[in-house]
DNA sequence: CGACACCTTGAAGAGGTTCAAGAAATGTGG
DNA sequence: CCACATTTCTTGAACCTCTTCAAGGTGTCG
């Protein structure tokens, strides 16, 4: 029926530099690496920097880190010291109540930046948790700030990146507050498909690195019904599902339902 | 049954020097103004600064603008040039989509920053809707850029205010994705009652500046459903209510109901 | 005082949840 | 590499919460 999208894997497409710098991090994990040839530079880093402040933000990443598919990158309540860009693999941030209930905030993937919630309170207020093997780059906030300090460009970046989250978070609360099961998971896919693509994937064919009641979570549903609204999206021929594999069929049916004029 | 509260104002409590600087105000809208003896200083501003950083902060503040109820501080769209600081008053943030739809992502308060989410595209993402007559400093964004170079406590301060934001819309997130109706309004009364209290109101007594149908945009519920649960509340003796009079009688069912182990 | 916006309440209905069972995929240990 | 245990996914049926529709009441402002 659908068959699995060789050529989509969720980690970063091959590049040269990419090949070379993981045969050196797997040789050690606390070997610095340089963004300036990073191919995710261009969604990690702002651009336009002089030779010089390219070196500089080379200095940026203390170490790379290693994260098996799992386990946490941090913990809620843990300490806040740096902030960590994804250079491959998939992650979950989720917050819990005391009463065990817990809330998937969002799903971050190769580029994205994590941590931006401990720096209010000097300690983390979400769990971030590894979806499939991943590799992060550590940021300790104290260079990024001290560098903000230096290079006008660069704090720019950072004030950019924390409004960008918020208001990704205020198109979530948009979603949650007044959107039907059909169009959530619709808006889901869309953002989804759209953010893989920008890194060099299909526009139409995906892997879902998370299961069914981590996007009910995200998406205020329970998994039952995110279960039953993809059914339903096949039935009517918009996409097709196999497990995980998603092919997005109708683009324009999906867009039609997250835009649908006909609700108030 | 229950009488207005007096004792209550949803603006700053007197003192000396705001009934001062609101004369001045009230003469001429582009008098400058100075933090450093603003009574809301502690809210909007980093502490421990020294005299002299203190006097260059005092050139933050552009000019104040009043906002009449019901006006608009910024819609979505507008260009970003300036982030405003609330001094007396209280807004409403809210965003559109296309077909019509309209969420409250947010409701602000004296001391409060809003205009963050147009930092990352240069132009404004919600509006901001004054509930009631209002004043806010306009605090342009390049000087905010520029002071946060000078002075490491001001942009600390800056990224915490930022990252406040984005852990307040994660709380609003779990609110929506995993609580029911009565959850969403008891946690929402008890984080306006709590933000009052900080400005020096009642523990346990509030004016709701807002209608049924905006509380219900915020909590992803019809206005309907919020009435009915403030009456039920009200049956089940938990709080006073009159139209937008609330006072709240057991703090601790409310806190029982956001906290309630018995739901997964 | 009258018009308008806002709030309350009831009754019927829909969308999503809950509970349950079974199927498919994945991982593990022998 | 296969068998078994576990996790994940699908689907059905009953139920429940919230919504929708409707009507009337209350408060506010010119």
């Amino acid at each position: 029926m659908l068959k699995a999208p060789h050529s989509q894997h969720q980690t970063v497409p091959p590049a040269p530099t990419l090949e070379a710098a993981k045969v050196i991090t797997i040789s050690s994990q606390s070997i610095k690496v340089a963004c300036s040839n990073c191919n995710l530079r261009e969604l990690c880093m702002p651009v336009g920097l002089s030779k010089n402040e390219l070196e500089r933000v080379d200095t940026m990443v203390e170490v790379r880190r290693k994260i098996k598919k799992g386990a946490a990158l941090f913990h809620n309540g843990e300490a806040f010291r740096s902030l960590f860009a994804i250079r491959s693999g998939f992650f979950k941030t989720c917050m819990a109540t005391e009463d065990g209930r817990d809330q998937v905030t969002g799903f971050q993937m190769a580029g994205e930046v994590m941590g931006l919630d401990g720096i209010v309170n000097d300690h983390h207020t979400c769990d971030a948790i590894a979806l499939e093997d991943a590799e992060v780059c550590v940021l300790p906030f104290e260079r990024i700030v001290a560098m903000s300090q230096e290079i006008t460009s660069f704090q720019r970046h950072v004030h950019k990146i924390m409004s960008r989250e918020i208001v990704r978070e205020n198109g979530v609360m948009l979603l949650l507050g007044s959107m039907r099961a059909e169009e959530r998971l619709a808006a889901f896919l869309l953002n989804l498909v759209q953010r893989l693509h920008t890194r060099g994937f299909s526009q139409s064919e995906l892997v879902l690195r998370m299961t069914r009641e981590e996007i009910g979570s995200y998406l205020g549903l329970k998994l039952e019904t995110v279960s039953r609204t993809f059914s339903k999206f096949a039935e009517d021929g918009i996409i097709a599902v196999k497990q995980r594999h998603v092919r997005i069929l109708k683009r324009d049916a999906l867009n039609d339902l997250v835009n649908r004029a006909d609700l108030n």
